[in-house]
DNA sequence: TTTTATTTGTAACATTGTTACATTTGCTTT
DNA sequence: AAAGCAAATGTAACAATGTTACAAATAAAA
């Protein structure tokens, strides 16, 4: 996303441009990879206030601009709802998780079979990980 | 699983026969969900340290007896290997984590369809949940 | 019974995440 | 353009989860 698409989401979503929310979007719009706390600590090293990076998450993941999914560490990582709009919600995508690299894809192509549950559960949601290696380890082994 | 079913499985799995550890397997063995750290805390009121039933939980899930599984919040879950042996490890089941109760349930018999990956994507293992609502949830509203 | 490696308890620490409250900022209205 | 206000931020303090180091206790083998 550019900058003009990143504010309009923004405004779009009801909430305020601010310094911290563009630099968050604009990370995550920038990144091919799901990304953690850590990563945005270091990312900004500093300069934006760690209290109002989680804040942040927490309202852009609310509006639905981004999903967050717990790794096989229990991890929690966040990514851009790039196949989302004003239509279709889809975070139902499989996630990758690579035990070599520990990076984290959303698979958005990847067709999903729902299981189908005993009678009395309900399905509101699915979280679909797959544990492997990447295709880029892969090929630097 | 009673106490010489519990005895045997630690002899099996090398790990010596001690308090904590038999205690960590007769309430995941009595339990019929995945239990999370503040339950065995409750559990245990104080009665078994806390970094002990860490350890434990660590042994346990090395030895492959149990089994950990993040529930949607991020928070982790154990649960006995109930449907493994020597010969099969099955780890790979469905997780239900109801979002009325929090309860996660293991559903070992509900058929799973692997996910055809892209080219280089190498499969370790899945890991794959549904959030809904649970069949005691669902007829208690 | 002695020995020894394993397991446990304690204390200290690291990381992740939340809350309360005062200050600042973005946006609307005048 | 300035004022006013709700929303967003920074700071500090806290809570929960998990790990590590080291000394003491204990299970199991000799």
């Amino acid at each position: 996303m550019d900058e003009l698409q990143i504010e309009k989401t923004l405004k779009d979503s009801g909430l305020k441009k601010t310094t911290v929310r563009i630099a968050v979007l604009r990370y995550l719009s920038d990144s091919s990879i799901a990304l953690s706390q850590p990563e945005f600590e270091a990312f900004f090293k500093g300069q934006e206030n760690r209290v109002t990076v989680y804040r942040v998450l927490r309202d852009l993941e609310e509006k639905r601009l981004i999903h967050r999914v717990y790794d096989v560490e229990g991890i929690a990582r966040f990514a851009l709802c790039r196949s989302c709009n004003e239509h279709t919600h889809n975070d139902e995508h499989l996630h990758f998780n690579c035990v070599a690299c520990k990076n984290v894809f959303c698979l958005e192509d990847v067709n999903l079979t729902i299981p189908v549950l005993p009678k009395g559960f309900k399905i509101n949601m699915i979280h679909f990980t797959v544990e492997g290696i990447c295709e880029k380890c892969n090929n630097n082994n």
